[in-house]
DNA sequence: AGCATAGTTCGATCGTTATCAAACTATGCA
DNA sequence: TGCATAGTTTGATAACGATCGAACTATGCT
């Protein structure tokens, strides 16, 4: 029941597809604000941005299946975060340069 | 007559510019391969892609205008350079982490 | 001057994608 | 069971961008 929204193994990341998602205004926002690691919630008026809340599903669509975040499922609620430890293990330095370098390894 | 080709000005380059540069496959090939920060011929045929020296002009554009390159004009030959010192300034790590990642991959 | 070479720019085409609104799914609650 | 809530999916539209071929510009060479 929990788990569904599937993610690409790390091995099959490619780098061109990890930049062409953050390469987004609102997607390279949200992944500034998951750089702590922590998952934050889906939830559009948390978010502020002033698109729809199915724009805004659209572009965690896309930050999840380039391989950058997983979704985690609690009930009615969904939250997003990063992959961390994968991403800087595949892509040495990017998160931390995408994130404005903020330290915080896994 | 020399030096015609603007950059901007690093200081009002935006991340999310300079993700989109490169979020081209023929692009992020070109800055892997200006990683060594030497000028580099525009010569068509010496980069080896399957596309018309019109589209390579046209990513080698793409590449300057988002601040990444500056072209340097000598006689009828144009040579395409990483703006390295002022991108490691103004994105920590970023440049490091694009052109560590193709060894992994290849 | 005339011609070749190196690269750019222009105009068109075509695929991709960001966006919205509406319909849909799934969960929790009364 | 019925209803509200959280988020996704679908279908349509519009803008953007990669590509090509052809025309153009600038430089060097004879």
């Amino acid at each position: 029941m929990t788990n569904d929204y599937p993610v690409p193994d790390m091995a099959d990341v490619e780098l061109v597809d990890v930049l062409r998602a953050v390469a987004d205004p609102i997607r390279l926002r949200i992944v500034t604000v998951l750089g702590d690691g922590e998952p934050h919630s889906k939830s559009a008026p948390d978010w502020g941005f002033d698109v729809q809340k199915s724009t805004l599903a659209h572009h965690f669509k896309a930050l999840r299946e380039a391989g950058i975040t997983r979704t985690i499922v609690e009930g009615r609620s969904h939250a997003i975060q990063l992959r961390r430890a994968e991403l800087d293990a595949r892509f040495p330095g990017l998160v931390d340069a995408l994130t404005h370098a903020g330290a915080a390894a896994d």
